[in-house]
DNA sequence: CATGAATGAGACTTCATTCAT
DNA sequence: TATGAATGAAGTCTCATTCAT
């Protein structure tokens, strides 16, 4: 199974491609530009991917699955603040980088969301309802709250300042419920 | 000289179309159908305005004129807080309420402001100023920091959830600094 | 209303080219190619038609506004016969000289019909009726009938050999019921 | 020689395959339609036709050599009007039955017809033939005429109506001279 | 000055054909 | 020899901008 190496190599291009695309230019980087950046021929993208919006779709779940390490860490720690804030520090740099990551998870409204992002809340969940149960986070919020409060961070007229880790750590001040010392 | 009154009327018809185009259809909306709501043919448009990115710019300094009145009220109130915090809000609502100032306001970034634009940012630093004094806002924040935490509150994925307000309250939550009660 | 005097005379550029273009190379021409014979820019079309489908629609249109002409005249004929025969003929050569229609008519099977092309079919109906009363046509036929037969006519193959009139007489022999000379 | 025997039959493949698609979709079914029916690789079908069209000519091929065995049946009639009127419908009803043989006979005119498809019109011309030194024909009609008759059976659009076996009889009374009992 | 028709570049997508494996 | 991935021209349609009326 030769070819399927080739062409495995070639997908993994296409992403890689589209993932430069749409960093620098958001979701409505042209697909040509795409094909461009991938060394490829733009017949090529559309035999891995069937249309555009599938293609940004391909790209969320990429980067959701990096983002699932993250989730991980955060289970792994001891703290339940130390957890949830470490996740929500990660997920704002993480998407702080990638400028396409604004357009593609509004996508996430309209039709089926990638299965990692689904994934990628769903831990992210865990370690909210983890943060609750320990007293730390202020009610109300759970995981579907997260990606519009990293707006702050990915908000991309501000990235460049690198004002966002400030802002990521104001809003961490507002979600969090201080324990008293007993 | 009825001409240039007439003109004067059209830039206005012209505004109020690109107001409601841009606010319902974000930043994207045809110039044409700019054109069908200020009921005014295309090329009047372009007559007033040199290209689309103008036309968001005047709408951008049309909108922060109305935005002018709230730092008038905020610096009105008595206590600083109050006068911050209430403006915040009020821009939060003035945003959330415009889909079309999400895009508009990137502008900024790329073109020289409209001047009504950075009035706005004044009075809302001379804000910030007198908060700082009173020593009840997070040291380190200025009037450019403001848009960008708005980002919460305009994100358009998520106005539609009405879970803005919330967001919008945690920010204050992290920006407010406690003063001891001495 | 000057302005419109142009955009009514480039309308009917645009469908002469449609029709020249149309008639050619048949449905699948290139929306270009129309655009090329009318002397227009691509966007012109777009403007004067929603899509390539209306174009194809309105060609029809127009081309049976014509084909009504031969409905008048079948009626005005004494003979039901001489009528309804004078008018297969006329219309078979109103479509044989244009490949178009071929492929036009069969989208009156897809999408509700030109406004015309409806009334073309009813006035056909109308002459089959006279024809039917008379005694003189073979019973079981109606309008819908008449451009399937007609397919021998435009069947664009073999219409540069200049048979198609034969074929016309053939069917024109099948169709007819003789009538005993009492 | 085990290639060459699994050569021939992947050529088999590949023509059960286009038949099938091209029966469906008409001439323009794509040629990687036509290798997944065929359960082929879409080059091993570049590797048996040059291109396209050579693809079409084929399958017109094989299915004149189909309609070769009507042919026989025609001569083997006694009566040369029951001879000639059944291959007539029966040509039809295998013309009915495959909407690609509508656009596939249309090369005919442009290139160098397939051998079969020649010597069915031979045969075609030779039952045509016998029915002319009968008397029982029309004059002045050949085995050319035919497929332009057979129109108005393999018109797609009217197909599903199930009308084409009247038009056939239609065309047939057209076609027939009737002989006076002595 | 206003109008809105015309323009054409560019977006997305399909598919016949080539070629590396 | 068979495969199917890659190619890119060509098709339909949109929209910012220009310009004749």
């Amino acid at each position: 199974m030769a070819l399927r190496a080739d062409a495995v190599r070639n997908r993994e291009r296409v992403l890689e491609g589209a993932r430069s695309a749409f960093a620098d230019l958001g979701a409505d980087a042209p697909v040509e530009e795409v094909a461009r950046r991938a060394g490829v021929g733009i017949g090529t993208i559309y035999r891995h991917f069937p249309d555009k919006e599938a293609l940004l779709l391909a790209v969320l779940d990429h980067q959701s699955q990096l983002c699932l390490a993250w989730v991980e860490a955060a289970l792994a720690e001891d703290d339940p603040w130390a957890g949830f804030s470490g996740l929500f520090r990660a997920l704002a740099q993480e998407f702080a980088e990638d400028r396409f990551l604004i357009d593609a998870a509004r996508l996430r409204r309209r039709t089926d969301a990638a299965e990692s992002y689904l994934r990628l809340v769903q831990g992210t969940q865990d370690v909210i309802d983890r943060a609750h149960l320990a007293g730390v986070l202020r009610p109300g919020i759970d995981a579907d709250d997260v990606p519009a409060l990293l707006a702050v961070a990915w908000e991309p007229s501000w990235v460049e300042d690198e004002r966002w880790p400030t802002y990521v750590e104001i809003i961490l001040d507002g979600l969090r419920v201080d324990v008293p010392l007993r």
